[in-house]
DNA sequence: TTAGACGCAATATGATCATATTGCGCCATG
DNA sequence: CATGGCGCAATATGATCATATTGCGTCTAA
């Protein structure tokens, strides 16, 4: 009975709850009540599964990010399979990251939250910036990919590059959600004017 | 006794101590006794100049945002008087909002905190958006300069292209803020990147 | 000179929370 | 059939806060 399956599956029972509830209240509208009451359980299983609540929030992002890169690398995938050109996979995988519907805006708003606690909380931002890390990783690598076929001029270092496009969604989708006023194609618009600083070429070889 | 002046003097030393606050323990660390003790009076006077917590939060964010916002229109005139040209203009009033040194990033953390409460507070996303138009409004009136003299080609859309500048910087100062390992340079280079791919062009003119 | 209003201090109130404590039912094992 | 431990529920505890209340000194104006 004591299998660590199940012990697994509370966990993550509880940790989704903490996400809708931050997706629906806002961080501040988490408490370990009612993290439990929407999880469908008692206060004290939360207790007794965390030790604390800063060890359900880590265990909470750590889960957000880990499902945000393992998107990342899905999606990498998938492209390289079909081989389309390369800046029509980062186009793809970064406007993914843009809170332009109601579902995005959902996930957009649990991960910001968590970066906003970030800013206070080390625990918080160690989790951050090794998933951030790992994103970057997975852009630069396609961005000197694109290097090999003539997308992108040879001098581009594509760390760089990575971080810049980064950089410009999560700003993007702070405007975009915040502000009702601005309009989604010029957000998207901005983005692929970054992707052409990039990328002015284009191939459809991949990987 | 009664003057105007006197009570403005007397939110705005509650309204500085709720900024140090946020600099120094983040937007938690913010209570009304904890803002009185910082300004040096009793919880009764914070009370009596704000009508609730809200309220004295809403007139410390105006006031940052102010602040910014005049500093930008500052930095405009003076740059206008001295005719350089609007590249290097615009990658200075940008490259200071970003948490580069210890002052820069002591201002990023309260402009940041309220951003990121902004998410759950409309009273503060509106301070926010307004603020944030009007900062648009001047890198486009900058961008839309730049076409006259050729520095920016004649097709580009100011508007959508400080649309594009300001998140870039946004995105690029939380990382900055939150990832110690991100190299200062690279962060720069980006900003640079993306103005030479709205001003291809230089020239002296300026306004 | 006194009545009252204003500016503020001190303290009370009650809500909310994280966490500690206690104990109970159930299952495995001896 | 004991017994002991594990998984949890219920409740207690104490801290922290925003805000309400009360009252006092001082300046003003009649």
């Amino acid at each position: 009975m004591a299998t660590e399956e199940y012990h697994l599956a509370r966990r993550r029972q509880v940790a989704d709850a903490v996400e809708r509830l931050i997706a629906e209240r806002g961080f501040e509208g988490v408490t370990m009540a009612r993290a439990a009451a929407e999880a469908g359980v008692s206060v004290g299983l939360v207790q007794h599964y965390f030790s604390s609540k800063d060890d359900l929030l880590r265990y909470a992002y750590t889960r957000v990010t880990e499902r945000m890169l393992a998107r990342a690398l899905h999606r990498a995938e998938e492209l390289a399979a079909h081989r389309g050109s390369i800046r029509l996979a980062l186009r793809e995988s970064l406007a993914e990251r843009l809170p332009l519907d109601e579902a995005r805006r959902a996930e957009w708003r649990v991960a910001f939250a968590f970066a906003a606690r970030a800013v206070d909380l080390p625990d918080l931002a160690a989790v951050r910036n090794r998933t951030e890390a790992a994103i970057r990783d997975q852009l630069a690598q396609a961005i000197t990919n694109g290097k090999e076929c003539g997308e992108v001029p040879a001098e581009t270092d594509a760390r760089s590059a990575a971080v810049g496009l980064l950089a410009l969604v999560e700003g993007l989708g702070l405007h975009t959600y915040l502000d009702p006023a601005l309009p989604a194609p010029v957000v998207l618009a901005e983005l692929e004017r970054a992707l052409a600083g990039v990328l002015p070429g284009e191939c459809r070889h991949y990987g």
